[in-house]
DNA sequence: AATGAATGAGCCTTCATTCAT
DNA sequence: TATGAATGAAGGCTCATTCAT
């Protein structure tokens, strides 16, 4: 049921993520969110008493979507190489989206908050299933070569994460990317 | 020359590299220092006027070693496997190190930091041409395939960042490690 | 006439004893009662707009039971000692009560609220004249002795005080408590 | 040693003394007591990191007086009727102080504070210690009855405190003050 | 009548920074 | 040089109180 306070706590998290994603984790504090959310201290509190509380709320809405999209693609017998590049442009539109701060302030989360790192470990698994998941099929469908695809899952997320965790940082320009995205490829196809 | 002052500021940056390394850059505070230093705020103030300029000398002191090192190596005609095994084992020694949260650091640093981050850029490239330099001198011994020498370097050395950054919030088992560097490895051999 | 707004008021009333006993008077607050009567902010403040309101209110319900009491007996021709040792017995018994922390609770009162010290100085009156009905009467039939009675009704009533106001902070013994109650009766009988 | 940091500490006590005396405990700020030594918030904060420990020092300043005062009479042979006589006007002076608020104000430390009664029952036990040492001297010079000298010792500790307490909240008169003092010479002598 | 969302005042606490000694 | 006392800004948090529904 959509409630008041439902909308409340859902407008609270939208205009967090801009900020978020701005400033990292631990810089943004209560009143910025107040400020940025145009509520009072008190009206902000009401839902939400810390930014922890606020941030770890955001990170669970945005899971299990992709594990959705991949799925149905594998259903819809979409070729593993379409799905892969799906993925990859994904990706890729991430590195060079504004809120590409986010992924840096995931990394700071975990670091502020070692009670939350066993459900970060968990998004990172998740995402290696995932791309393991596509690999399967792909291998099924002889359109991947055979390899090790725990490893590659693993080597693909970390790496993909390096990059947009830096991409905040660093300038990449679209020939790296697209130059790294080929070698990926080539341990799998 | 070595002076009084010199060895001091020495003294307050090695003091400093461990609080770094647990609590990341922007959590340590001045006072935390001159805690860990056992020294007054105006005798640590007189050094530093804060810790950014802290943070900055110490990631000045420890650079060039690597390129010297390497170099030597090579002169020495040392194996180029030999060079690039040693290469990756001190990365994965890094990972197990006390210090890893140091590398969380850096990346804060960089976020938190707009102004420094040219110098990181310069880092990340220095690396890259550390390796590049590896690359070219097995390529030229027939040990290594031929292969875009900068885009590896590149994918080498973010897919490390985000091992040694990742180390200090998530466990990694010996195991994935090697496989990892496995995959790194037919990559150039 | 017992209306629905009187009914909410006593629940109100009764339900914010034992938080008043617990916390003491100052450190209630709205938001607690709220709770504890699981109202809303609305709703109790429909009734009372403070909590100065209700714990002035929660004082006025339980005056002139005693006086009552006292005068039936003596009515009845009750052994004055039966009335005394009944009215002591009383007083033990709100000693070891779970709501002790009331008698700490209206002297917090009376000291943050100086414009209902008036109204607690009539509690303290009203004691004394109870314990000096009392007295005359068993004066009166001898089975008391003379003595004044109005400084000692004043001793009796400090000093009850005294152990009920420090019973929810210091531990008494039984065996202590019996020695003062009869070194009280010696000033009596 | 006199250190400038124990002058301030003696000079924050000071002030506080008159505040807790006018507010009680629970309601006197670290603000207020920043303004009443019109020092900033930082400069308290450095000595004493709640009114609780600024509090229990205080309390702790004022101990171990009166044992040392009454012991030397006693060794000065002093008659046993003078030295309760001083004790009682000592008692009365009190009521009369400026200061008399802190009485209520250790009530309601000791009701807040749970982790502080055992020194709060230590403080009662001490004078009842000094009281029981005035009484065994005057029973061994025979000015004294013969009594339960704990029992008597304990209920004129209470009774006092009683008044003490009391005498911030309701006024007391002059006459009314003799006749008590007057009934509890009687117990003794 | 009753609800609970929202406001804003007020206190708490921690530090970067300055400065007299 | 070095000390550590002091300041004040900044952010955290909790409630009394109001008000639209």
């Amino acid at each position: 049921m959509i409630t008041k306070g439902n909308k409340t706590r859902q407008f609270i998290i939208e205009n967090s993520i801009n900020l978020f994603s701005e400033k990292g984790y631990t810089a943004v504090t209560m009143k910025d969110i107040c400020e940025k959310c145009q509520m009072s201290r008190g009206g902000v509190y009401r839902y939400f008493s810390s930014t922890k509380e606020i941030f770890s709320e955001m990170l669970d809405a945005d899971l299990e979507l992709n594990r959705l999209v991949v799925e149905e693609r594998i259903q819809e017998k979409v070729p593993a190489e379409r799905i892969i590049d799906a993925y990859f442009r994904q990706e890729i539109e991430s590195i060079y989206s504004n809120n590409n701060g986010l992924y840096f302030a995931i990394h700071e989360f975990a670091f502020a908050e070692p009670d939350q790192r066993e459900s970060l470990n968990q998004r990172v698994n998740d995402s290696v299933n995932i791309l393991e998941t596509i690999f399967a099929y792909g291998q099924e469908t002889h359109e991947f070569k055979m390899f090790d695809r725990e490893a590659v899952a693993i080597h693909i997320i970390y790496f993909m994460d390096s990059l947009k965790t830096s991409s905040s940082i660093l300038t990449m320009s679209k020939d790296m990317l697209t130059k790294q995205i080929n070698l990926l490829k080539e341990l799998i196809i």
